[in-house]
RNA sequence: GGUUCCGUAGCUCAGUUGGAUAGAGCAACAGCCUUCUAAGCUGUGGGUCAUUGGUUCGAAUCCAAUCGGAAUCACCA
């Protein structure tokens, strides 16, 4: 049992004996703030209707029951409306001997819950490599299966490519216009790269082709009309939809090159997806859902022939879901997507990992899917998360504002590489294993960096400043994992063997050992809150929490020199565990930890 | 203009369903390696929780207004 819950029940029935009325509903905890003695804190404000006495006698009048009838309570102490506990030191022994008696303490049993997940991350567009938005968008939704799969669930990753349309034409067309026939090989670029660089190509011939228009007395909105590339683009994507051979077969040329420069970003960021979605797959199924729309007189048809379906009553737009021209927009494919998920997985929850700039798209698509009375529209969830900025405001492709993921991956293991050669702590180590070390810990700070901030908070990122190594980072948290080991090693001794020694219950707690079980035990609800609210932030900064006080304890009290042999028993079963509790926490952020570093 | 979100230390961020004197890290300054890994530990300084009002035993947290910022409202994705 929780240790808490023993507290409740025993408070409880201390309400009942000292005043004869009993408290329903459940009693306000919190941990005992730092400047006052104690763990856990009863704030008693609750219960003094049935007390009938002010909070200090009623704070009183419990922690001297408990004393005095339980074996609960060390000591107590009363501050205005808190009573402060110190739990004895033999409850925290048999809850930490509890936690040591688990092979993994907090997670559930894979897929014990029979509850399957579908998670939908990053989605790109193929026309430009990924960037830091991107990379947000990938450590959330890893993070996120991550936990999901620890609290018992069958998580299934999909991706979506929106691998057609006018952004695609863009950098068709510039690689048509500009590029001689040249390819990832005869450049010597990464394919995502190559493909990434005719996009902004188009976009700076466009600019100037614009600025010259304008030049010549046109207004921007007429010199937008006039544009000459604006309409080869427009052009290329109708021969697209023709089925038009040599388009189609630019078009899949250019997607092959960005899919082989992708898949390079997500092998180094351990990316492995279940199922991909292709939007050219997709989108023209979402006309045939339109259709079935318009006969239930969901959607109405304008006189133009575009399709729309009016939300003005939920407080939303018209919004289109057909053009004039038959041909679908954004929506309808995710129409069709949705569906075509539905069809090929029998799913609980279906998740988006999407940024917050499509609240509004994804309100409305839910709706219409609720409208359209499909039966699994009640199950869908966006999880939106905010933009990363820059000092600059936001990043902007086209405007070549962007921090790109592959240089920062790339920088983030240099910076590693550095610093750990800098400290001297690659001797000994293979240069295999040096390498790994690197990218350990850049990617690890890099990860960190970006799922310690709350997913749906916007954060910032400035180039200029580097990311920390030091503080409140992932290193630190992987130096002190390295750290327990060091000692675990000179102990000698297996963590199967450390976990199975009996713990002596008359073992007089140290402050910072009684802080670390308090805190270990709280894995487990902390990794349950992270799940429900979505949230890899919630773990992210706990395990830091965790970290943080060890290195503590680690200072203040010496494990393999201890007093006694039950005391350094102990502390080697307790800096196991912690390390346990580390490595396991950073595997739901997906970064690892070392054993040396 | 409509809708939605956000304003916490110089900077980046925490702050469970309302609870005690609002916390970390970075940066600054001062200490600690003959002792289990100094990517560490200890200490100092730093705040009108945007502003005003309301709800109550009690508000950074809930409500309203104001100021400031962002996103979105496309026959773009």
């Amino acid at each position: 049992m929780e240790l808490l819950k023993i507290y409740e029940e025993a408070i409880k029935k201390a309400v009942i004996d000292l005043y004869h009325k009993p408290f329903e509903g459940s009693l306000s905890f919190q941990k005992t703030r730092k400047e006052f003695e104690g763990e856990i804190t009863l704030v008693t404000f609750p219960l003094l209707k049935i007390s009938e006495k002010n909070p200090e006698n009623t704070g009183a009048d419990i922690g001297n029951y408990l004393q005095e009838k339980t074996l609960l309570v060390k000591k107590y102490n009363v501050v205005k409306g808190f009573l402060n506990i110190s739990v004895a030191d033999a409850m925290w022994l048999r809850c930490f001997s509890d936690i040591l008696k688990e092979e993994s303490y907090g997670l559930s049993q894979p897929q014990s819950t029979g509850r399957s997940i579908m998670i939908e991350y990053p989605s790109p567009n193929t026309n430009k490599p990924l960037h830091l938005g991107h990379l947000r968008n990938v450590f959330l939704g890893a993070s996120l299966s991550e936990i999901l799969k620890a609290c018992g669930h069958k998580v299934v990753h999909t991706c979506l490519y929106n691998d057609r349309g006018t952004n695609i034409s863009k950098s068709m067309l510039a690689w048509k216009l500009f590029g001689n026939n040249e390819t990832p090989n005869s450049t010597h670029k990464k394919g995502d790269h190559f493909v990434g660089h005719f996009y902004v190509e188009y976009a700076n011939a466009y600019k100037k082709e614009i600025e010259e228009l304008k030049k010549q007395g046109l207004s921007e909105e007429d010199a937008e009309k006039k544009s000459v590339l604006a309409q080869q683009v427009n052009e290329l994507t109708v021969l697209w939809e023709k089925n038009d051979v040599e388009t189609r077969t630019l078009w899949k040329k250019m997607n092959t090159w960005f899919y082989e420069g992708i898949e390079q970003t997500y092998t180094t960021l351990n990316l492995k997806v279940d199922k991909t979605y292709y939007e050219s797959d997709v989108y023209h199924l979402g006309k045939e859902t339109v259709h079935e729309g318009l006969q239930k007189n969901i959607f109405y048809k304008k006189e133009d022939g575009s399709v729309w379906i009016d939300l003005t009553k939920e407080g939303l737009d018209h919004k289109l879901v057909l053009r004039s021209n038959g041909t679908s927009v954004y929506i309808t494919q995710d129409i069709a997507t949705a569906n075509e998920k539905d069809n090929d997985f029998n799913i609980d929850t279906s998740i988006y990992v999407v940024g917050n700039e499509q609240d509004y798209h994804f309100k409305v698509l839910f709706l219409i899917l609720k409208k359209l009375g499909k039966k699994y529209a009640d199950n869908l969830y966006h999880l939106s998360y905010g933009m990363v900025e820059l000092p600059s405001g936001k990043m902007k492709s086209r405007e070549g504002t962007v921090v790109d993921a592959d240089d920062l991956i790339s920088d983030m293991i240099d910076s590693a590489k550095n610093t750990t050669t800098e400290l001297g702590k690659t001797e000994g180590l293979s240069e295999v294993e040096a390498q790994q070390l690197f990218k350990m810990i850049g990617l690890g700070a890099l990860r960190y960096f970006i799922l310690k901030v709350d997913p749906k908070k916007k954060m910032l990122f400035d180039p200029a400043e580097s990311i920390d190594f030091n503080g409140h980072t992932a290193p630190f948290i992987q130096y002190t994992h390295a750290r327990i080991q060091s000692v675990l090693r000179k102990a000698a001794l297996t963590t199967n063997e450390i976990k199975k020694t009996n713990i002596n219950t008359d073992y007089p707690l140290h402050q910072k050992e009684t802080e670390l079980i308090h805190l270990i035990s709280d894995f487990k609800n902390v990794l349950q809150e992270a799940a429900q609210a979505y949230s890899p932030a919630l773990i992210a900064n706990y395990v830091y929490e965790v970290a943080k006080l060890y290195n503590q304890f680690y200072h203040e009290l010496s494990v393999l020199n201890a007093e006694n042999e039950d005391q350094k028993n102990f502390r080697i079963q307790l800096s196991c565990q912690c390390a346990l509790t580390i490595k396991q926490a950073m595997k739901l952020l997906c970064i690892e930890v070392p054993e040396r570093m």
